[in-house]
DNA sequence: TATTGTTATACTCTATAACTATA
DNA sequence: TATAGTTATAGAGTATAACAATA
C-alpha cells in the first residue's frame, strides 16, 4: 500500500502501547527479503469499500475531503518519487523560489509549521542541494533562503510533473467544475469566533 | 500553533539531517515552563499570507484541498481534544461501531492502512477502554472488534461534537453548495490507468 | 527583553519485513 | 502455503521547550 497522507499529529498526549499478548513472539533477526507481504498487495485506497457502513462519515464534509486527499497524495507521491520530493518539500521549494530571501521564521509561518519544523525541512532540502542558506543582509541572526541552480532545475522538472499530476486529478471535471470546486473549498472552515 | 494535520509519510528514503552549525548549543536540561514560545502564538494556519507569492500552488486542486484540510483538522482536533480522539481514531471507532465484529485486517483495508498500523490503532483504543478484541467465531487466529459500552457512550458524544464541528466547517455554504462540493470531491483522482 | 535559528525530546501516523499461530 | 495478528524497526512530520547569538 502506498503511504497514505492521511496522518495528523494531535495536540494532547495519549500515547502508550499496551502490547496485547495473543500470539506471542520472541526475538527475531532479519532475513533475506523473500516476497512482499501478501496482505499488502492492494491497489491503493478504496474510498468506499463495498458492503461497509461508513455511518456518519459519509455525511461529513471533512471526511469527503480526507478521502479525496488520500487519493490525491497517493498519486502526488508517485509523481515525484524519483526526486524524493514530498508534498511539504514541494510547497517549501515553490515558496522559496517565488519569494527569495525569506527567513526561516517567515517560511515556517507561510507553511503553517513550527520554526523547528522549518529547520528540519530546510536541512533536508539543503542536503539534497536544492536550497542554500545565505547570510541575511542586516541581521546576523538570520538566514536568507534561496534555491541553488540545481534546485531551480529540479523544481522546474518537478513542477511539470505536479502540474501533470494535478491535471490527472481533475481530469473528470470540466474547467468550470474545477473553478467551482476551488471556490467552494476556499469558503470552508472560517475561523472560529472566540 | 495547533498541530496541523498536513503531514504525510512518503514512500522512498531520503531522511538525514545535516545539522548546520550556526548557533551552536551544548547540553541542556529541562527548566520550569516559563512562557509559551513567543513565535508560536499565532491564530492558526493562514491559507494565504499577504504579500506572499504562492506560484503554481495557487493553481493546483491538490493544494486547494490541502489548504482546506489543514484548517478543518485544526478545528476537528480542537473539537475532540477532550477525549484525545484523533481523526484516524474517530474513523476507526465509527467503522467498528457500524460494522461490528470486523477483523483487524478488514479494518486496515477499510481505513487504507497497513495491518501493523491497525494493530497500533486498536491497541490505543483498547487502552482507552473504547474497543475490545473478542475471539472471532470459527477462526482462532482472528479477533472480532467491538465497541465497549464506554466506547459507545464516548463515540456518541464525540459524534455530536464532530457533527457540530462539521456544520461549522460548512457554515458558509448552502446545503446545495455542500452537496455540490461533496459530489465534485468524489469525482477527483480517478485511479491511474496502468 | 525580544527575535532567529537551533537542538533535544516526544509523539502520531505510517511503512516494510519478519515472525508465530492457525487455517 | 496462505492468512491473521504481532512485533521490530524506520522514517516523515509535527510539537513543545529550552538554549546561544544577536537585535
Amino acid at each position: 500500500m502506498i503511504p497514505n497522507a492521511s496522518g495528523a499529529s494531535d495536540a494532547p498526549a495519549a500515547a502508550g502501547k499496551t502490547g496485547s499478548t495473543h500470539t506471542a513472539s520472541a526475538r527475531r533477526k532479519p532475513r533475506e527479503p523473500l516476497a512482499p507481504d501478501p496482505a499488502v498487495a492492494d491497489g491503493g485506497f478504496d474510498p468506499h469499500v463495498p458492503n461497509v457502513d461508513y455511518g456518519v462519515l459519509d455525511s461529513l464534509i471533512g471526511y469527503a475531503i480526507r478521502r479525496a486527499q488520500i487519493r490525491i497524495y497517493e498519486d502526488f507521491v508517485l509523481s515525484l518519487s524519483q526526486w524524493q520530493i514530498t508534498p511539504p518539500r514541494f510547497s517549501a521549494l515553490v515558496i522559496i523560489s517565488r519569494n527569495p530571501h525569506l527567513k526561516l521564521t517567515e517560511l515556517a509561518h507561510i507553511l503553517g509549521i513550527a520554526r523547528s519544523g522549518a529547520v528540519l525541512l530546510v536541512d533536508a532540502l539543503e542536503e539534497m542541494k536544492l536550497v542554500a542558506r545565505r547570510p541575511a543582509a542586516g541581521d546576523r541572526r538570520a538566514y536568507s533562503l534561496v534555491l541553488t541552480p540545481s534546485g531551480r532545475k529540479t523544481l522546474d522538472a518537478a513542477t511539470r510533473a505536479v502540474v501533470e499530476h494535478d491535471a490527472h486529478v481533475g481530469s473528470a471535471l470540466s474547467d468550470s467544475d474545477q473553478a467551482t470546486l476551488k471556490s467552494l473549498l476556499s469558503r470552508l472552515a472560517p475561523p472560529r469566533a472566540g
